[in-house]
DNA sequence: CTAATTGCAAAAGCTTTGCAGCGCA
DNA sequence: TGCGCTGCAAAGCTTTTGCAATTAG
């Protein structure tokens, strides 16, 4: 299974936990997922797995790489797989959905933006705030 | 004094925390503090303040529009004056320096994209993660 | 005078950590 | 077998809240 090559090659050994919790952030939608709600889809599921455990799991794939922690406002991280395609985010101040784009101007302009000032961009984190009209 | 007439009109009553507060914010630099680190200020000013007191004269900063609360990464928010003029964010990451920004390029350009997805922009987050070059 | 405000301490919410036992390689 | 991993419970941190005492208007 894919799952348990990308654990390997991670360094990390295959466990019930890892697996479950790496097909759980594969398969879900909304794609943006918070610990609570990681775990919470596992006790569904009639998995025994602890939240300290989806906690060290989770920052374990962040470290490899594997998912990506955001902090959006309202105090709890998300997470979501990191399919190797940069976003960034909408989110609905109504709803809570989160939605994804790219603008390529916009991109370019933060690193325009970040040279001319004499630094290095290394990450930058843009969310948009809307409601429906 | 201004600030009793900025608390006035927020509907504040003018008490000695929130005078300091607001003193401590006008004059501060870097101008973006944690609530402790505003109440180390007011500690080290001889002022007798609580911790909540400064987490509650912040927020009801925030809600009178006159303090801006931000999420930087690291799990503490920190808190600016708001001044009107509205501007984006650079964070160093290894010096943790805050620098101010505004593009109108960027700014545009988010306003477009939330439009052309059929919803009102009311607010955005940009941060800009760089390192010394 | 009286409602708003404050300090203290306790509580809350998210996340991390210590530890003994379990399980993958 | 041996070290990594897990679950549980406890602790950590930032932030919020309850409450009696204090204070602004």
């Amino acid at each position: 299974m894919a799952e348990s090559n990308e654990l390997r090659k991670a360094g990390l050994k295959v466990t019930l936990p890892r697996v479950k919790i790496m097909q759980i952030l594969e398969s879900s939608e909304p794609r943006h997922m918070s610990a609570e709600d990681v775990y919470k889809t596992l006790i569904d599921a009639g998995e025994d797995v602890g939240l300290a455990t989806v906690y060290r799991v989770l920052t374990q794939f962040e470290a490899a790489g594997l998912v990506i922690r955001h902090n959006f406002d309202g105090g709890h991280a998300v997470f979501e797989l990191d399919d190797g395609e940069h976003h960034d985010h909408i989110v609905c101040v109504d709803t809570g959905e989160v939605f994804e784009f790219f603008d390529e101007k916009i991109e370019k302009r933060q690193k325009k933006i970040a040279e001319d000032m004499g630094f290095e961009l290394v990450d930058h984190s843009l969310v948009l705030y809307v409601k429906q009209k």
